[in-house]
DNA sequence: GGTTAGGCTTTG
């Protein structure tokens, strides 16, 4: 045994006697009879050859990680003593995290309390920050050694003196009894773990210190708090102020103020930035703290200690209607203001983690959809999250948010940021809010529905007989008999591309005589459809139908705007490869008419509602092509699952999700009569269910 | 070895 062990030992005791190391040399001295075995044992050099033995007892005692059989005593704070040295115990109630004072060293102050409802208010001082307790959270177990006790205006006080050391734990029950600690070597008994578990259940039923540690989702307006974070985004705003974006994973329910930052001004993950813009908050942190700011990382999880919620001034006479929140950390340290980074393996932040990568994981787009059900609580803050990502502004996020009320009474045009719930929209049957536009009249129309369509294409076969065509050089026509009651001819004109006939799924007809159902069927093969009728042994364009359909898009031209001409100018095309809308409505002298959604939004906030149009825009808005939606059942049932996520007619308008948007104002005169409106734009629907409906 | 700060009714 001795010889194992001697090796190690005396290799140890030699270089500390090389390097003069205090640690190991005899030191008897005046201190109290508690005094630090653990920092400085009384151990002999074995070069000395005296009490050898006693010497490598202690340091196999020390290789083997545990303390020296001393025994501390700890003072109940109720029993302490003034001009004394004492160990203690405690449950934190207040704590400023170590700062620089104005001497020498870094400064934390520490209030404890124990079972004997005695408060103790602590000052310590190191040169090292690190050697300062380790404080993260009201309701943390402290263990002082060494702390000097005296009076100061007229209360006893703790000071750190020579020799102090501190481990704070967890407070919560159950937490792992893993102290943070400075100290290389430290002696914890079962004892002490057990006066550890002892105070965290006996502050359990404590009711006069409560953490201040809110969430995002129940910050009450005017409230200072303690907010553990995650940083996403951070930025220098003048010297004395600094912004970090943060979020927990919950949301405000209050309207929250957005500082102005320059681009170039901003560091972080632009995208992760975008995706949570309703989710973050920023908070403005002043003087003292923009320098232990600047060097947060971003990812980091982040706790900010005294964080102010407070109502945005606009300074105008509104006072009553300022509606959103801003967030300070205030300069100084009072009310223990700062900003800690807690270890990883620290609970809260373990809890943090979860939650945030479980939202990051729902509210991203790019993967695959996951039920919530299937997730471990705590996800009622996910499912609000999830409805609240139903909106991204890609251009203008940085906009302040303008209660409604205040649009209402603003001039136009102007263009401006809200958030605001849909309350209702018309028209109810989705295919109504289909419109066709012309950009050059700017007439809009309702886009026929395969009612209409029936119908025309009824009365255009009823009306017009087949031509007796003869094949030309650019077409050949052939012509069917239906074979049905109604004993109808049908003509298709095959156009030849460098004088050959196509594939169908390259090939453009021109078809004569067909009802709407046998255009869809059509369709589905052949690559472009112009609908034509006869006129005079001649083919010509009619535009109270499509003037040309290709697949699901059925296109229009303005009657009043184009200026028709002759079907042989496609000749001019023949060449080309494809068959491009645009240059065939243009040889045609076809004036397109834009599909659009036309959609009038009842939106409200907790200020007011705006009634406002979704028109130009509508296509960015839903990311549905309109001009296809009415021959596509799965587009208009993924519209349908849209409008009902955003205007949830089952629920409480309370649960209908958060809906950013931009809108601009506009003077538009309607019958004579001037009036202001309000058109979305700039806005993007993103809801995440409805990224796996194709 | 001295000094520092000595929570507290906050607010850009």
């Amino acid at each position: 045994m001795n010889r194992h062990v001697s090796h190690p030992a005396s290799h140890i005791l030699q270089r500390a006697h090389k390097s003069n190391d205090s640690r190991y040399s005899t030191q008897r001295s005046s201190r109290p009879p508690n005094s630090e075995p653990e920092r400085r044992p009384s151990v002999t050099c074995l070069r000395c050859r005296r009490d050898g033995r006693t010497a490598l007892r202690y340091l196999i005692t020390l290789l083997l990680f545990q303390g020296p059989a001393q025994k501390y005593v700890y003072t109940a704070l109720g029993q302490l003593k003034e001009d004394t040295v004492a160990n203690v115990f405690g449950v934190v109630t207040f704590f400023k995290l170590p700062y620089r004072s104005k001497g020498t060293d870094f400064c934390s102050v520490v209030t404890i309390l124990d079972q004997s409802n005695v408060k103790l208010k602590c000052t310590f001082f190191s040169g090292n920050q690190d050697a300062l307790p380790r404080i993260y959270k009201i309701g943390d177990i402290v263990r002082f050694h060494r702390i000097k006790i005296q009076r100061f205006n007229d209360e006893l006080q703790g000071i750190s003196s020579s020799g102090f050391s501190a481990l704070v734990f967890e407070g919560t029950v159950d937490a792992p009894l893993i102290p943070r600690t400075a100290s290389k070597s430290y002696n914890f008994t079962t004892e002490d773990q057990k006066t550890v578990e002892t105070l965290r259940n006996w502050q359990l039923g404590l009711q006069n210190f409560t953490s201040s540690r809110r969430n995002l989702s129940n910050v009450q307006p005017g409230q200072y708090f303690d907010l553990i974070c995650q940083l996403v985004g951070k930025a220098e705003i003048d010297k004395a102020s600094y912004l970090l974006k943060v979020w927990d994973g919950t949301r405000c329910s209050t309207l929250q103020w957005k500082v102005y930052v320059e681009d170039y001004a901003l560091e972080g993950d632009r995208d992760s930035i975008t995706r949570l813009q309703d989710l973050a908050i920023d908070v403005l942190v002043y003087d003292n703290h923009v320098e232990l700011a600047k060097s947060l990382k971003i990812g980091s999880c982040i706790v900010i200690h005294n964080v102010h919620a407070k109502w945005h001034n606009t300074g105008g006479e509104n006072q009553g209607h300022d509606t959103y929140l801003e967030f300070h950390l205030h300069g100084g340290t009072c009310y223990g203001r700062g900003i800690s980074v807690p270890p990883e393996d620290d609970s809260d932040v373990k809890e943090l983690q979860k939650v945030l990568d479980a939202v990051g994981i729902v509210s991203d787009v790019t993967t695959p959809h996951i039920q919530l059900s299937q997730m471990s609580p705590p996800f009622d803050a996910l499912k609000r999250c999830q409805q609240l990502f139903v909106t991204v502004l890609p251009a203008h996020q940085q906009w302040q948010i303008t209660p409604l009320n205040n649009i209402a009474k603003s001039k136009a045009p102007q263009k401006f940021r809200i958030r605001a719930r849909l309350k209702s929209f018309q028209p109810h049957h989705l295919y109504q809010s289909v419109k066709l536009h012309c950009t050059k009249c700017n007439s809009l129309l309702d886009a026929p529905d395969e009612q209409s369509l029936t119908k025309i294409f009824e009365d255009r076969s009823n009306g017009s007989p087949i031509t007796n065509t003869t094949n030309t050089f650019w077409y050949r026509s052939e012509v069917w008999n239906t074979g049905n009651l109604d004993n109808r001819a049908v003509a298709i004109h095959f156009v030849k591309k460098y004088d050959d006939l196509q594939n169908p799924e390259n090939s453009l007809i021109m078809v004569e005589g067909a009802s709407f159902k046998e255009l869809c069927k059509l369709s589905t093969h052949f690559n472009t459809i112009i609908p034509v009728k006869s006129k005079e042994e001649n083919l010509e364009l009619d535009l109270s139908a499509p003037f040309l359909i290709q697949g699901k898009k059925w296109l229009y031209g303005c009657m009043k705007c184009s200026n028709i001409k002759s079907l042989e100018e496609l000749k001019s095309l023949l060449l080309e490869t494809g068959w491009d809308a645009m240059e065939m409505a243009k040889a045609l002298g076809v004036e397109l008419l834009t599909h659009l959604f036309v959609m009038n939004f009842i939106l409200e906030d907790e200020t007011g509602s705006l009634k406002a149009y979704l028109w130009r825009e509508s296509e960015r808005f839903f990311q549905i092509p309109p001009s296809e939606i009415l021959m596509d059942s799965d587009l208009q049932e993924k519209l349908h699952m849209i409008m009902s996520v955003l205007c949830p007619s089952t629920k409480q308008i309370g649960e209908y999700p958060w809906m950013d948007c931009c809108i601009r104002s506009y003077n538009s005169n309607v019958g004579g009569k001037e009036q202001i409106c309000y058109e979305v734009f700039d806005t993007l629907l993103s809801v995440p269910d409805l990224d796996t409906i194709k």
